[in-house]
DNA sequence: TTGTATGCGTTATCAG
DNA sequence: CTGATAACGCATACAA
C-alpha cells in the first residue's frame, strides 16, 4: 500500500523544485543544469523509486504512450492470436502500454471501442483482423494514425502477409524436388471479392505466375471455396482417380488434412507416394504426420511490423513528410515452414 | 481532427458552471438538481458529444476504470487466448479498458509491466497463465487487488477449471455408454507437483473416484508424463496388445490423438472398435475423424469470470468484508464436448 | 439550487 | 542556472 512517490516527494528531497527535478527527469534541451545536480537528482528518483504518473503526463502533454489494438476475433481464432503478441512485444520494446477491444467487426463495438480508447489519450490504433480482408472502419478515429493489420480499410496503411511471393515460393519448392505433375486444390472465383479475402487473388496469382514461369500446368485442378478438410478428401480422391500426380498444392492446411485423410484411406503414402506443400501454418499443419510443409501466415510478425511502424509514426515530426506519406501496404514474408510432406521426386 | 469537447464547453453552452454539469453527468446524490436543468444538461452534453477524459477524471478520482491483464504466454499458446477475450468481453460491458503484456512469466518482464501499469493507474490486475501452475509474482502490487487465472500465486486468489468434477464426469460419460473395460493413458507423478500442474491431480483423483464409485479398475494403464502424441501412439498399441478394452481414456487431445493414429494403423475403428475420451478441447480435438469427445479447458469462461470477480471487487467498499475474504479458489466447469468418438457398449 | 476555489501530478513558460 | 506559476480536465468541499 505504499505511497505513490510524487515529482513533489524527490523534489523535497533534495532541495530543489519541482520543475527543476522534472527537466532533469526528461533532461530537457531547454536549459543546461549542472551535472553534479543533475546527477544528485536521478539519484535521489533512483532511490526512492520515483516513477512519473503516466495519467498526470499524459493529461499535460496530450501524449499517453498507449496505443489501441481494436481487433475483430484474433483471439478468439486460435491461429492468429499471435498478432497480439508481436504488437505486445513491440510496444513494451518501446515501452507503450497497449488497450485492447475485441469487436467481431460488429459496427457498434468498434464504435464504442475506438470511443472508449479515446477518452484515454491513445497516440494510435491498430485494427487487426483474422483473416486479411477488406472492411469498414465506421468510427470516428478523431484523425488519430491508424494501421491495419492483415487487412485493409479504403484510406488507411496497412501491414499484409506477402501471399504473391508466396504463391511464388510453394510452387518452386515443388519444382525444386522435382516435381512436374502438380496438382491443385482450392481456387474458388468467391475468394477473389476483396470483402472475402483481399489477399487470396494475390497468393493464387503467385501460384499461377510460378507455374507459368516453370513452364508447367496443373495435371488437374478442384475448384471449392469452402476450405475445409471435406473438400480436400474430396478433392484428392478425385486427383487419384483422374491424374498422375506426384504432389498435389492446397490452399489451405485444412485442405491438406482432407488429403492426408484420403490419401490414408488408399493407402497411400506421405511423401513416398505423393507430396502435400499447403499455406497458413495452423497448429494442425504440425501435428499430422508427416507434418505438413506449409507456408506460414505471419501473425506475430505483422503484429510487430504493424506496432512498429505505428510507433514511428508518431515519431515523425507531426506535419513533416516522414513515413506518412499515402496509405500504403507493407508487406510481411510468409515463411516457408519444411517440414516432411513434400519429397524429392526423379525425373519424371 | 476535431477538437476535444470538455465539461467546460457544455458548461457554457449551457450556462451553467463546470461543476453543475459534472453533478449532473455522474448523477451525485449530494445535490439535487432540478430535472429541468439536468435534462438540458444532459441534451447539451449529448448534442455536443461530450465524453470525459478518463485520463483526468483518473488523476482526480484515483480510479481509473481500466484493468490490467499480465499473462505469461495465453496468447501464443493457441488454445489458451480465448482468455483474453472472455476478459475483454466482461470489461467491455462494464466499460473497462483492459491494458495487456505478455511476459513468459519472467521476473523482469513481470516486474516491468507490473509498473508500467501501475504508473498508468489500473484498478486492478489479472494474472493469467497458459498451463494451470504455481508461480510467483515477484513484483510489488502495491496494494492492488490481483486474481490469478488458470493458476496459483500463494496469497492471490484464483479462478481454475473445475478438474476433479470434469474427472468424474469423464468417466461417468464412458460408464454410461455401457463402458466397463476402460484403460488410460497419461499418469505421471510429476505432474502432481505444484509448479508442473496444480490441476492435473484433481483431473486424475477425480478419475480414480469415479472409476472406484463405479467398481471399476482400468485395465491397462500407461504411465507418461510427456502428453504429446507420441506417447499415445505407444500407448494405444500396449493397450491393443494386452488388454481388452473397449475405451481408452486419455489425458489429453494429443495423446488421444496418438491413439487415433495407432488405431488408423491396426486398421481399427474410432469408435465402433473403441472408443476415446478425452480432455482439454484443443483445436485439434474437432479436426480429427471422427472429432474427439473430450472435456474442455474454459478458457473464456475462466476469463470473464475473473474479469468479475476482480470487478466486483473493486465495487466492494474498500474495507468491509464484501467478496474480499480470504484468498480462495473460484472453479469454473468443464463443459463435456460430446462428438463422435464415444460409442454406446452392449453389456461386456 | 448552483457557483467558486482547490488539487490530482506533470510539464511548460517565463521571470529571477 | 533555477524556481514560481499556470494549465491540462475533472470532481469535490464549501460557500453563496
Amino acid at each position: 500500500m505504499g505511497k505513490r512517490i510524487t515529482l513533489a516527494d524527490v523534489a523535497a528531497r533534495t532541495g530543489l523544485s519541482a520543475s527543476t527535478v522534472s527537466m532533469v527527469l526528461n533532461n530537457r534541451p531547454g536549459s543546461r543544469i549542472p551535472e553534479a545536480t543533475a546527477e544528485r537528482v536521478r539519484e535521489v528518483a533512483e532511490e526512492l523509486g520515483y516513477a512519473p504518473d503516466r495519467t498526470a503526463r499524459g493529461l499535460r502533454t496530450g501524449r499517453s504512450e498507449a496505443l489501441g489494438f481494436i481487433s475483430d476475433e484474433v483471439t478468439i481464432t486460435r491461429y492468429a492470436s499471435a498478432m497480439v503478441r508481436g504488437i505486445l512485444d513491440a510496444a513494451e520494446e518501446r515501452n507503450h502500454a497497449i488497450l485492447m477491444a475485441e469487436t467481431d467487426n460488429q459496427a457498434r463495438r468498434i464504435d464504442n471501442a475506438v470511443r472508449l480508447m479515446r477518452t484515454r489519450h491513445i497516440d494510435g490504433i491498430l485494427l487487426g483482423l483474422m483473416r486479411a480482408r477488406q472492411v469498414d472502419l465506421p468510427a470516428d478515429v478523431g484523425g488519430l494514425p491508424v494501421i491495419i493489420v492483415n487487412g485493409h480499410v479504403d484510406g488507411y496503411s496497412s501491414v499484409l502477409p506477402d501471399e504473391h511471393q508466396a504463391g511464388l515460393d510453394a510452387v518452386n519448392h515443388l519444382v525444386a524436388h522435382g516435381h512436374r505433375k502438380i496438382a491443385f486444390i482450392g481456387r474458388a472465383a468467391e475468394h477473389l471479392e476483396p470483402r472475402i479475402s483481399w489477399t487470396i487473388g494475390r497468393r493464387l496469382a503467385g501460384i499461377d505466375q510460378a507455374m507459368h514461369d516453370a513452364g508447367l500446368g496443373f495435371v488437374h485442378e478442384v475448384h471449392g471455396a469452402d476450405w475445409e478438410p471435406e473438400l480436400g478428401y474430396r478433392g484428392a480422391d478425385e486427383i487419384f482417380d483422374n491424374a498422375e500426380a506426384t504432389a498435389i498444392l492446397t490452399a489451405n492446411d485444412r485442405i491438406a488434412f482432407g488429403v492426408y485423410l484420403a490419401a490414408q484411406q488408399r493407402g497411400l503414402s506421405i511423401p513416398a507416394d505423393i507430396s502435400v506443400m499447403s499455406f497458413d501454418d495452423e497448429q494442425l499443419a504440425s501435428y499430422v504426420l508427416p507434418p505438413i510443409t506449409t507456408m506460414q501466415l505471419p501473425y506475430l510478425q505483422m503484429g510487430r511490423v504493424a506496432a512498429e511502424e505505428l510507433l514511428a509514426r508518431l515519431d515523425a515530426p507531426l506535419s513533416g513528410a516522414g513515413p506518412d506519406g499515402p496509405p500504403g501496404e507493407t508487406l510481411v514474408a510468409m515463411p516457408l515452414i519444411e517440414r516432411g510432406s513434400v519429397a524429392a521426386q526423379g525425373a519424371s
